[in-house]
DNA sequence: CGACAAGTTGATGTTACTCAAAAGTGGTGG
DNA sequence: CCACCACTTTTGAGTAACATCAACTTGTCG
């Protein structure tokens, strides 16, 4: 499976990413195939939704890396969620007029409108909310992430956590997937300078834990940077 | 308004509070209504829910001030959130076996049972969908903060964030409001030392900025607080 | 080849952490 | 009412982690 996958713009198939979060019914799973052949492409580097402005219905990234972000008045930026394969933005839960983050294409990106639920009781409205509570873990995950580990830390668990979404979708192998982020946007993400981003990656690199090269990232050691971050999957929450 | 509602264990209307999000109908409100008479109490330092565990069917904060907490292994701690009174936690959207945060209960606590929509499309779950859309909207700007902003500047723009909440309720005059929370409690939803946070106050105290005592936050200056933080509020967004 | 973005390095500065102890605060029981 | 306790706040001195600034190197793509 793993070459082939590696490959950055590779298609998610969305049918199988929700099958995954509820039974889906034929009706729903022809929904979302279907959903799949409108696609909207977004150039890489581009605003996909900007802060502040009404927002579109909901879609879902077919391919390629997003990212929520907030910029401050001064340029400051801070990456506030990857969105990746398969992630559902938006919902119709209710009205809101305004985007509260920009949404920031990393790569060129596609993405579908995502198909409205027939009913709120039925699979798929159950598989966009359980979609939606893994955001929410994302997030408490991000928050806990720059409050409290260090530059080493941070980084060991935002790539076990990308490996964790990519692998979900088929996009990794157990230890290396496609990291279509420069030391900047890391930085960005991980509350640091993309100069101390750089130090750090060596220094792990040294360790002989992980390498980044050409895009890819090799988790080299998985249990010792799982220690390192205390590192907890999404899973342990679904028993 | 303001002096008796500086009292700590103040309750909270939750008929109006929730109509503040969508216009609810006379059983709606009502509904609300009879559930406050079903209360639960928390004493302070307990955890409400812990992780890991089932999660129980949703609640709203009537009184009192909770958290939501990340302990690593090492004993290091992160609020990842703060439950103020009015504030919803859980939701009916589909089955959470797990939760996957704790809840701590930072003074004691109220609870009452949230009451079940009786249509997903009326008026109580749009509300409850936005309340849910603000918990996003806090989660993102907590995420800024601990990744981008100085101590001063975190200082400040939390303490603006809960007088903008608290005023929703009717718990914060203009100025000044209740903050039921150590140092070290604000450390931890910082992701700073106590040490630190306490430098930090005194420094804001001397320029004049703002005052806390006795458990009351007074904020002397608003204006160069808000432009310290680059503070936005979430009504920018709701229009 | 040349240009531009990304990655790397070194020197130096600053912010925030650590450790340790003292001073203040509030509640409790004798 | 006082003595005591636990908790919180405050202070000082030294240190570690990360930021800043500026230059240099490497890679990529036309």
């Amino acid at each position: 499976m793993v070459n082939g996958n590696l490959a950055f713009g590779q298609r998610v198939g969305l049918a199988s990413r929700f099958s995954q979060l509820a039974p889906l019914d034929p009706v729903e799973l022809r929904a979302l195939e279907d959903a799949e052949t409108a696609l909207r492409t977004v150039g890489a580097h581009r605003e996909i939704f900007e802060e502040g402005r009404p927002v579109a219905p909901p879609s879902i990234v077919v391919s390629g890396w997003a990212a929520r972000s907030r910029v401050f008045a001064d340029g400051r930026r801070q990456i506030l969620g990857l969105l990746l394969p398969g992630d559902l933005i938006g919902s119709w839960r209710h009205r809101q007029p305004r985007a509260a983050t920009g949404t920031l294409a990393l790569t060129e990106v596609t993405l579908c409108p995502a198909p409205r639920p027939a009913s709120p009781d039925g699979a798929l409205a159950e598989a966009y909310a359980r979609s939606a509570a893994l955001d929410e873990f994302y997030l408490y995950r991000q928050i806990a992430r720059l409050g409290r580990l260090s530059a080493r830390e941070r980084v060991a668990d935002l790539l076990l956590e990308v490996r964790e979404r990519l692998a979900v979708v088929g996009l990794a192998s157990p230890d290396r997937f496609p990291l279509r982020m420069t030391q900047e946007l890391l930085a960005d993400t991980l509350g640091l300078t993309s100069v101390h981003v750089n130090r750090t990656l060596q220094s792990l690199r040294r360790d002989g834990l992980l390498d980044l090269a050409g895009g890819i990232a090799y988790l080299k050691n998985i249990d010792v940077l799982t220690r390192l971050a205390d590192h907890r999957s999404p899973e342990l929450y679904e028993g």
